[in-house]
DNA sequence: AATTCCCCCAACCGCGAATAG
DNA sequence: GCTATTCGCGGTTGGGGGAAT
């Protein structure tokens, strides 16, 4: 038998709320409070709604104090962060920011948060920036400790391979390959301890996707991507903050519909990028889908530079996530496309410009650096 | 100017938790 | 302890409206 329902569905009104129905409920609970019961509530205000209907308006518009509009940089880290340690709790994230709602937050963060806030996997697998030189990957490091965020985020607690031991990362993470194209940074499933096979729901994939960077972060300290996800290419300048064209610093340009966004970068480091001359020139500096592996053991210093962890979504080290990277993205969006934080030609060692002038460089390669 | 597409957000739905009887 | 009822939460939907074609 199914649950009763609420109140009387085919005397209810549904849909948007008219002025003079806010102003009913509003001067009822003025009045009266909400005397504890919103399923009677409707019918002492003189309202055709459902009292859930009512609750959801109060909570949500009416009720005094509620703050609309747009989400300061403070509110977005405050979510990133929250979102990163629980998870859609948007209760108890709405909690921490005063005047917003649950569902405020819960909408910002699935209309327009997430796909501003990136992390990587996209653009790891269809981005040219991607396609860059990069150090083979390290041997499989020993189990690392897990972060914090880990010991009380109920959503990764909630997989049970974490009871006893780190979740493995998908299979071509273990392979000493030195190309990062096929790996898929947000799984649908990933491998258990036990051998078998764990589905995860989107979220989940997110944040595992999140974690894996943690520890095998695919660019260097401080990556961060903004861009548009899986949804329109980028465009320069959106008036959100979105995602913005970097342009070409260089000989070449990256096509508008390849670029996944902002990269927020370390200084003093420079990647190539390589697109439309994939099939010819030195296959160590040009080529755009590298397909040599290779033994190379990494030095202590590649090691530690890839996973200490800056800026990265996943939190470690009593670093909050995004503790700096808001305000370089900040900076980098409101520099138009060409920010000294992308391109510090000041910043570079004589031994990168030696560098550089040794590269090939095709007609296409685009320098960046951080 | 008309039509289609797409984004945003208010509101709905269903479920589990909490509470009352 | 059991059942019915209500609350509160998170996921989802769909309509309005602006942008793109």
């Amino acid at each position: 038998m199914g649950r009763a329902p609420c109140c009387d569905k085919a005397n209810v009104k549904k849909g948007p709320w008219a002025p003079e129905e806010d102003l009913k409920l509003k001067e009822f609970i003025d009045k009266y409070g909400t005397g504890g019961n919103w399923i009677a509530l409707p019918q002492k205000a003189g309202l055709k709604r459902c009292g859930k209907s009512c609750r959801l308006r109060w909570l949500n518009y009416l009720r005094p104090n509620i703050k609309h509009g747009e989400f300061s940089e403070e509110e977005d880290r405050i979510i990133c962060t929250l979102f990163a340690s629980i998870g859609s709790r948007w209760s108890i994230i709405a909690a921490q920011l005063p005047g917003r709602t649950d569902n405020d937050i819960k909408n910002y963060w699935n209309t327009k948060l997430k796909k501003k806030l990136m992390i990587g996997n996209m653009a790891l697998n269809n981005n040219p920036l991607n396609h860059r030189k990069l150090p083979p990957y390290p041997p499989p490091p020993p189990p690392p400790q897990l972060p914090s965020f880990y010991n009380y985020s109920p959503l990764i607690k909630s997989l049970s391979c974490l009871e006893t031991s780190f979740i493995p990362p998908p299979n071509p993470i273990f392979h000493h390959h030195n190309s990062y194209d096929n790996y898929d940074f947000t799984p649908s499933s990933v491998p258990t301890s036990n051998g078998s096979s764990l589905n995860l729901q989107p979220q989940e994939s997110f944040l595992f996707s999140a974690m894996q960077q943690h520890y095998y972060p695919p660019l260097k300290e401080g990556f961060l991507v903004f861009g548009s996800g899986d949804q329109a290419s980028c465009s320069s300048n959106n008036s959100d903050g979105s995602c913005s064209q970097i342009s070409s610093h260089g000989k070449g340009q990256i096509k508008q519909e390849e670029n996944m966004g902002l990269f927020g970068l370390e200084q003093n480091q420079r990647f190539i990028v390589d697109y439309g001359n994939n099939n010819g020139g030195d296959p160590n500096e040009n080529q755009m889908f590298p397909t040599t592996t290779t033994t190379t053991a990494w030095s202590t210093d590649d090691h530690q530079k890839y996973t200490t962890t800056k800026g990265y979504f996943g939190n470690s080290g009593g670093m909050s996530p995004l503790e700096y990277g808001l305000e370089e993205v900040k900076q980098l969006i409101t520099n138009n496309s060409s920010s000294s934080l992308l391109f510090n030609d000041e910043n570079k060692t004589a031994e990168e410009e030696e560098e550089e002038e040794e590269g090939e460089e095709g007609e296409n390669t685009v320098y960046y650096y951080y």
